[in-house]
RNA sequence: GGAGAGGUGGCAGAGUGGCCGAUUGCGUCGGUUUCGAAAACCGAUUUACCUUCACGGGUAACGAGGGUUCGACUCCCUCCCUCUCCGCCA
């Protein structure tokens, strides 16, 4: 959620933000509008209510004293009853206002290339050669000989969903432990192990609802969600919070599968791991003093990026365009890995900072030293990684001749041998 | 699934119709003291909106919404949330 005073005092700013992102544009000049008429409405009933409380008090008094009361109260009856309206009114504005704001994204930072579509992002630094392989195949045939079992998986739970036994079971328990042992050990970051059902207020605070509904798993009967992403459960870690600025930054990582829908992708990626309704991600969460939290990003995006170096595989970082990137956020990275046997880049981490969009929605704050006043925090998060992206890299990018998958060494100690 | 208790400021926890925006303790910040620190003592310390050049002043908010009342933190109703006990269970 932006902030009215934001929007009230930067409108052209805040307007061709969230045009870029291909927001609504005139929401803005809404907001103005009812932010005026809300805070005309406010010093309305607070006059009403300061004369009823003023009266109220003449009205015990003279009552105690056994004066006469009848016209007192009559003037009394009287401002209730125009409390009432402008009460009403109060509360319509008020939700007419918030909804204007709900639907509003994010305002992109300045330096985030302008753009509608993926066209227009910006590869910003590439690692690494793609590697030769004599006879390509897609992770899917590969992945047959190590236990990807996508029928069995299919006739339990339908399309979109895995089974691995054996191999590659094992290989994405290596991954989640690489991944978090990196993050805790050398990152800075404190393990989190936490729900992957949340409540929909949760969600809200996030950004995926009210806007993303369709895209959610729902259990209705107890109208839980199953989580579409770490971010979720690790950001509101703090909701609600007013954290010491000595506490800053707090950093947090967690493994979770994420259960997306996938509603408007039907028909995309049907073969093999790469887009399913369950994966599993380790994600690295933060949260930053305002002042820090582009620098913050930098160090976040670099983290997932060692794990790839570390993984061996070619990747490019990729700054997505106003147009491309995800509603609540600022400033988005994406980690892209090339994998020989789709012959695609495919997304293995998307790193983001969100200023205080979550934190206002959260509303999670610090106490700031030299303002005196709380502040919201700016949050932060990335996936680092995601296994669905990287098992198909890995399996096809050291695919060997003999048919057997040669593993970086980063990973030979988590999984135990060098070839899977 | 059954029974009970409760939601108040950064935290803990008083307040049971007007005298309460709210006693107190802890924490935090500033000061005194000290070579420095601790302790002690003194003071400050919710938020939003309106108003003022400023100092300041005003109004509102005690989980949310509704009701009773001239007047609600306080009484009633609904909802949301938390905790405790019993049952079941990985």
């Amino acid at each position: 959620m932006l902030d009215i005073k934001r929007i009230r005092e930067k409108p052209d700013e805040v307007r061709e933000g969230i045009s870029a992102k291909g927001g609504d544009g005139t929401l803005v000049e809404r907001a103005i509008e009812l932010d005026k008429r809300l805070r005309e409405l406010k010093t309305q009933t607070e006059n009403l209510r300061a004369e009823q409380k003023k009266k109220s008090g003449d009205f015990g008094r003279l009552k105690k004293e056994g004066g006469d009361i009848a016209k007192l109260q009559n003037e009394l009856n009287d401002l209730k009853a125009k409390l009432a309206v402008g009460d009403d009114d109060l509360t319509r504005t008020e939700k007419d206002l918030q909804a204007v704001l709900d639907d509003m994204p994010n305002v992109p930072h300045k330096d985030v290339p302008r753009g509608t579509s993926a066209e227009q992002n910006v590869v910003v630094k590439s690692w690494g050669d793609i590697p030769k392989i004599a006879n390509p195949k897609p992770h899917w045939e590969i992945g047959k000989a190590f236990g990807f079992e996508q029928e069995r998986a299919s006739r339990m739970s339908g399309a979109g969903f895995q089974l691995f036994l054996g191999p590659l079971a094992k290989l994405e328990r290596a991954l989640i432990q690489y991944f978090l042992h990196e993050h805790t050990e050398k990152n800075g970051y404190t393990e989190a192990y936490c729900p992957f059902l949340v409540r929909p207020h949760a969600l809200y605070g996030t950004g995926q609802l009210p806007k993303f509904q369709v895209e959610l798993f729902h259990a209705e009967r107890d109208d839980l969600y199953l989580i579409p992403t770490a971010e979720t459960p690790l950001t509101n870690i703090h909701a609600d919070e007013i954290l010491a600025e000595s506490d800053l930054p707090k950093r947090y990582c967690g493994y979770t599968p994420c259960f997306r829908r996938e509603k408007g992708a039907a028909g995309a990626d049907t073969r093999g791991m790469v887009r399913g309704h369950q994966f599993t991600k380790v994600e690295m969460m933060e949260f930053q003093h305002p002042a820090k939290s582009y620098e913050a990003h930098e160090t976040l995006t670099r983290n997932a990026e060692k794990l790839l170096e570390g993984l061996e595989l070619p990747y490019k970082r990729v700054l997505i365009c106003t147009g491309d990137s995800s509603a609540a956020n600022a400033k988005q990275y994406d980690l892209e890995v090339y994998a020989v046997g789709v012959a695609r880049w495919l997304e293995v981490s998307s790193c983001s900072n969100f200023e205080d969009f979550q934190a206002r929605r959260c509303k999670i704050r610090y106490k700031d030293s030299v303002t005196g006043k709380n502040e919201f925090v700016h949050t932060l998060n990335g996936s680092g990684l995601a296994t669905s992206r990287i098992i198909p890299a890995l399996l096809e990018n050291n695919l060997q001749p003999d048919g057997s998958v040669r593993l970086p060494k980063a990973l030979h100690a988590y999984y135990g041998k060098a070839t899977l």
